[in-house]
DNA sequence: TTGTCATATGAGCAATTATTCATACGACTA
DNA sequence: TAGTCGTATGAATAATTGCTCATATGACAA
């Protein structure tokens, strides 16, 4: 037990004062931590997830991917508009068709770390 | 255009019938899926990630992790539990004092590849 | 035992969010 | 031009969730 301190709004007293020194000095910008989180919120939906797995498979319109996963068109477009604003995909129009596919490498390889853990 | 179909709840017809038919096959179990999306789930909250982050600098009591990130010790509390059940921190106990910790690397390659994205 | 400190937890509230429904847009076709 | 088909989108709703507050538990010290 070393020093301790009151520190802002916190109902805690710091044991471990130097320890925390030397994380909060390491401690990466708010922004970017906040960024990544929501990166991730991005796969931590079934539905999401779902389509960026379809997407890996192969590149698809709307519809297709509304019956592959037995939902309905808007729920799936909704969907997409999420996973492009993130820049997980991306899309062509071919005609009335618009075709989605995966923006790049990364999504799989997430996506692999992922399962790894699971299988663990 | 191929043969198109109707099929259960969705208001969409099938476009291109083989690409529906053939990442269908390949589709992994739903609930495989659905497991993958609740690991990222717990990513994805800042909060969270920002515990991740202080313990793959340093293993940390609770009252240390509040202080750091400025939060309270039960806000605190109550994540751990959410990252102890996903299985991404363990716990030791030294008399009072419970420290966690990551419990294995898998999280780092995690942070590492979402990383990656956010600086593309 | 009694008191204190670190942590855990249940209930309640506020904020977020995934889906549905209705409708608009945009491109092709008759 | 009018109609149809594929897609996009705003509003509303139901469900989820992160935090707070109050309190409980568990370990040590006096």
């Amino acid at each position: 037990m070393e020093n301790r301190d009151e520190l802002d709004r916190c109902d805690c007293t710091v044991i471990h004062k130097h320890v925390v020194n030397a994380v909060k000095r390491k401690m990466p910008p708010e922004e970017d931590l906040y960024d990544l989180a929501e990166l991730f919120k991005v796969f931590g939906d079934s539905t999401r997830i779902r389509i960026l797995w379809a997407l890996s498979e192969s590149e698809m319109c709307v519809c297709d991917i509304a019956v592959l996963l037995n939902m309905t068109q808007s729920a799936i477009s909704h969907q997409l508009r999420v996973l492009k604003q993130a820049k997980l995909v991306k899309n062509r129009r071919d005609g009335k068709v618009v075709f989605y596919s995966l923006d790049d490498d990364h999504v799989k390889h997430i996506f692999e770390e992922g399962l790894v853990h699971i299988n663990e």
